[in-house]
RNA sequence: GGUCCUGUGGUGCAGCCUGGAGUGCACGCCGCCCUGUCAAGGCGGAGGUCGCGGGUUCAAAUCCCGUCAGGACCGCCA
């Protein structure tokens, strides 16, 4: 027996194990009717489930089975007789014959097809998850999450990490996401909030002398939902003291390494390479934070080409430009429409393009619409600077420096899957898969209506020991250039999880402080305990935080993360199945202190 | 808060553009037949508030407006 543990009185297999080592063997298993072929009152094949696999039984008489019926079938493994053996199946090359069946329990007609090939209304798949869940697909990803969590825990254990638990209710914080709150009965018009992640708690374990924590924790943020995001999901949460940058990115870098052998094997584990590039870099080449390094086609600034341009289109802050390598041929008029729509969507006026004919001179060999406007040299130097050739297609957006990286950015993702420039979700190499560490974020992102800096990451993120300086000089737009201590983790296009090395001087927070235009007194009112605890020697400290949904919808080939969840909720929030979240009685709120709306009608 | 796509027997679709009887396909379900199938096969059958409300029209699944639900995205997510 493969897994003797799993054994129980009523089976000793699972249904998938069965192989030919186990021929003539009497076997008991138990699992869901997934398909009947029945020929008559002598024999009839039952296709029996489980989330090992399906086997094939022999039946010699007439049974009255519907689909999803729950059955113990005890039975002899048999090799199938010649002609017979089905590839398709793992379990194809044996049966059960002599089979005694036993209905453990009856089972309606699913609502759902539980058939794999069928996609059904993601309304129903959630109203009935419980069938759902029994579908292959989703219990290969549940087991595949299981398997990243163990590894990550492992990994973490293996490097000296504390598993700590901090609390679920928590106050509440005006920084950041919207909080989901709690109200409390026993203080009546007070409110817990339910933490956007475990971050205050972290900080403060390493003031405690935890050293190196980790959590693989449960975080809510109340917004809007989208593929990558729930309102909870889950993050390997870590924090180390006495680290840099370049240690946490060592001790995340091994961990998800281990999560990699767990689930692909070490081969293809081992080959997979992390890189290492400065926020600016990934803006300016890729147009994102988040850069898709799977593929090339990377911005090109051109701006000085077209300084002293008469093409009116062209007069802008900022001009950048990719190469479509054979473009001309793969993109069509109405898909250069279509990206010029999606541009504009995204906030830019427009999209330029130019095709590359075959002529020798660049200027000659150049077709578009916008062409007519600019000059030979201006047109030899496009096609040069982009380094294109006869067939390719040249995309310009022309805008402001952050609208011209941003959106080209996107058309260069779309372009990616548009032109199957990567495998897509499939991971068959090592080279599917591309991690990259952004590092050297902004300490912020841009300034308020008053011209206060907004912070990228949290107000207790280490500027860069370099732009330090830049709180106190810089000024408003100044502080803008400051760098800070903070960086991403980055894997095929997606944001996997980001962290930051802290602020453990009180005289450098209140420079932040300072820099954010937060009085002392206002500090002190939202801050205070967190603050006070800095005062009594706080160790050097940086961490960060991963997210497993994303991470294991990368793993397991899906696009969404309500993929990779168990009971995941739609795009509005709600939980078809229980249907939350819902009214309460008036008694309940009475209790509470909590006054809301009447119903409508 | 906004944009786009979708909503038709239990399920997945077609029909909608160009209005004319709830029309069609596949799966499932029920009944009968069938001794080597494997998405079994054959014959027969049941099953509908065309998401909901309003409008236009002699006539609406179809056109228009609103609304609800699902999805993708923008805003939002320190």
């Amino acid at each position: 027996m493969n897994n003797p543990n799993q054994a129980t009185n009523y089976r000793t297999h699972y249904c998938g194990e069965l192989s030919a080592e186990n021929i003539s063997n009497q076997v008991s298993v138990c699992g869901w009717v997934k398909r009947r072929r029945e020929h008559g009152e002598k024999l009839a094949f039952i296709d029996l489930y489980d989330h090992t696999g399906i086997i094939q039984c022999v039946v010699d008489e007439k049974l009255n089975l519907g689909g999803e019926f729950v059955l113990k079938i005890t039975g002899t493994v048999s090799e199938r007789p010649e002609g017979t053996v089905n590839p398709n199946i793992k379990t194809g090359d044996v049966e059960l014959t002599e089979c005694e069946v036993e209905i453990l329990n009856k089972a309606e007609p699913p609502p759902i097809p539980l058939d794999e090939r069928v996609e059904v209304d993601e309304n129903l798949r959630l109203r009935y998850r419980y069938l759902d869940l029994r579908k292959e697909k989703i219990q290969k990803n549940l087991r595949v999450r299981a398997k990243i969590n163990e590894a990550f825990r492992s990994s973490m254990s293996e490097q000296g990490f504390l598993e700590l638990e901090t609390p679920l209710l928590i106050v509440s914080t005006p920084e950041g996401a919207r909080d989901f709150v709690v109200p409390s009965r026993l203080h009546n018009g007070n409110f817990y909030a339910l933490p956007q992640s475990p971050q205050i708690f972290k900080q403060l374990a390493m003031v405690g002398g935890i050293d190196r924590y980790y959590q693989i924790a449960r975080c809510l943020r109340d917004e809007d939902l989208r593929a990558d995001r729930q309102f909870e999901f889950m993050q390997l949460d870590v924090e180390a003291s006495f680290v840099n940058q370049e240690d946490i990115i060592e001790i995340i870098t091994a961990a998800t390494k281990n999560a990699l052998c767990a689930v692909l094997g070490d081969e293809i584990s081992e080959a997979v390479e992390f890189s290492e590039m400065t926020y600016e870099t990934a803006m300016e080449n890729y147009g994102s934070d988040k850069p898709d390094t799977r593929f090339e086609m990377l911005l090109t600034d051109i701006t000085q080409i077209f300084e002293n341009t008469q093409a009116n289109v062209f007069k802008a802050e900022c001009l950048k430009a990719i190469n479509v390598l054979g473009g001309v041929d793969k993109i069509s008029r109405a898909q250069i429409d279509d990206l010029t729509d999606f541009s504009k969507k995204l906030g830019a006026k427009g999209l330029a393009w130019f095709k590359v004919g075959p002529k020798v001179d660049a200027a000659e060999s150049l077709d578009g619409p916008l062409t007519k406007f600019l000059s030979a040299d201006e047109m030899k130097a496009l096609v040069e600077s982009v380094s294109a050739s006869s067939g390719d297609l040249i995309l310009v957006i022309a805008d402001t420096h952050q609208v011209a990286n941003r959106v080209l950015g996107q058309i260069r993702v779309q372009l990616g899957t548009e032109l199957s420039l990567t495998s897509g979700n499939e991971i068959q190499s090592a080279e599917d898969l591309n991690f990259v560490w952004v590092t050297d974020f902004p300490l912020f992102e841009g300034l308020d209506e008053t011209g206060t800096p907004i912070c990228a990451h949290h107000l207790f993120t280490m500027p860069h020991e370099d732009d330090i300086d830049l709180l106190v000089t810089g000024g408003g737009e100044g502080m803008l250039k400051a760098r800070s201590l903070a960086y991403d983790l980055v894997l095929n296009g997606w944001e996997l999880g980001s962290g930051s090395i802290r602020i453990h001087k009180p005289d450098i927070q209140e420079r932040v402080f300072a820099a954010l235009g937060l009085s002392e007194e206002e500090t002190k009112k939202r801050f205070g305990y967190f603050l006070d605890a800095y005062k009594f020697g706080a160790p050097p400290h940086g961490g960060f935080a991963l997210g497993i949904d994303r991470f294991t919808a990368l793993l397991s080939g899906e696009e969404n993360i309500r993929e990779v969840i168990a009971f995941p909720k739609t795009q509005t929030g709600q939980d078809p199945m229980t249907g939350a979240p819902n009214r309460i009685s008036d008694i309940h709120l009475k209790e509470l202190g909590v006054q809301v709306p009447p119903e409508e009608k």
